[in-house]
DNA sequence: CCGGCCGGCTACCGGTTGGTAACGTATTTG
DNA sequence: CAAATACGTTACCAACCGGTAGCCGGCCGG
């Protein structure tokens, strides 16, 4: 017999049992027994908390989502010129994939594009982050060009941050950070022409 | 009463549906029987041919990521200054996202980054173009910081194509390559220093 | 102190689907 | 023109797993 617990922090114990579970299993290959087990208790306490596997594996991704959009905006709005939004953001981008590298899993390597549902919660977080890194770009660029810059800048943080998350970069999230930082300043700056 | 077929052709529509499939439906929204019937056959007929539903998609899997590895070193090996060289890699890579869009959706929309066996095989051709790309940075450079760098360009490409191929992106492949070749560029110029 | 409520458990169900056994039938070969 | 071969089918199984019905017991309010 577990520990009995009021239902808020059931759920919230519930919900970080699932991500750590998702994150590192995936959806696929996690059972609702696994999370419930993990938890230490049994499946209808889980189905009391969320309606379905599926709706609460998008509560997560979506929530998660959330967080690390947040994160980043925090951050960028505190500063002022371009060059500094860029490093700000990347800052903040990677320090959230070291402080929440499952969260950050469960959404970029994880999460099944193929699912709709899915595919469409990370896309808009995504998108939200093009979408912060668009205006940067020279002005005078056409708005297609720099949504394809903005998506290419938001690939490359994703790549360096999933690399680095399964191990295969050895250096810190802030250096890290400042590379890429580079890499997208320089980028951005030298598209001016043409 | 279907048409039969010597096995080798068999075996090559079966492999051929099977990608449409997969691509289409995401490895575990298809089932046998899906992927059977588009090709106008039963179930048994597609074990005769693959030993599992892993297998087949595996067996997918590498032989795609083959293809667009070699599309790639094919036509960055005829070109000789590093500048060539991005554009042309990267005029490979989006002429090849193009061609086969559903071959690149395989590997990188639809693929379960979650299962072990995927992971490596996606992995392996990331890491492949990584290591294409690694020595274009400028010289000097720690090492570690070329291979951040280096996935940070892979994964540049790699948003930017499922950008547009899933037509979020209105401009053509051509063009979107030498944006991208663009932002590499004068991202990994702009690293010199420091 | 007692009764209701809330959190938890045991036990079960049935649909889906990967995989197979056994059996035809067209084609080719001696 | 047999007969072996190889291509294909029908019919089935069994396991896994998401989801649920119904029961129990301890804690809290009256």
């Amino acid at each position: 017999m577990t520990n009995r617990l009021p239902a808020p922090e059931r759920r919230q114990q519930l919900l970080d049992v699932a991500l750590r579970v998702f994150s590192g299993t995936g959806y696929h290959d996690t059972t609702m027994d696994d999370v419930a087990a993990t938890a230490g208790v049994t499946k209808p306490v889980l189905y009391q908390h969320f309606s379905s596997k599926r709706a609460l594996y998008l509560h997560l991704v979506d929530d998660v989502g959330v967080r690390m959009a947040t994160a980043i905006t925090d951050r960028t709005s505190q500063a002022d010129s371009p060059r500094e939004q860029v490093e700000a953001g990347l800052a903040a981008y990677f320090d959230f994939v070291s402080d929440n590298r499952e969260a950050f899993l469960l959404l970029f390597e994880g999460a099944d594009r193929s699912d709709a549902g899915v595919a469409e919660a990370v896309n808009r977080i995504e998108d939200s982050i093009a979408e912060l890194v668009a205006p940067l770009i020279a002005a005078g660029i056409e708005p297609s060009q720099q949504r394809a810059l903005a998506y290419g800048i938001v690939g490359a943080a994703e790549a360096a941050g999933r690399a680095w998350s399964t191990g295969k970069l050895a250096m810190d999230a802030q250096h890290l950070a400042i590379e890429i930082a580079e890499l997208a300043w320089s980028g951005l700056r030298g598209i001016t022409r043409h």
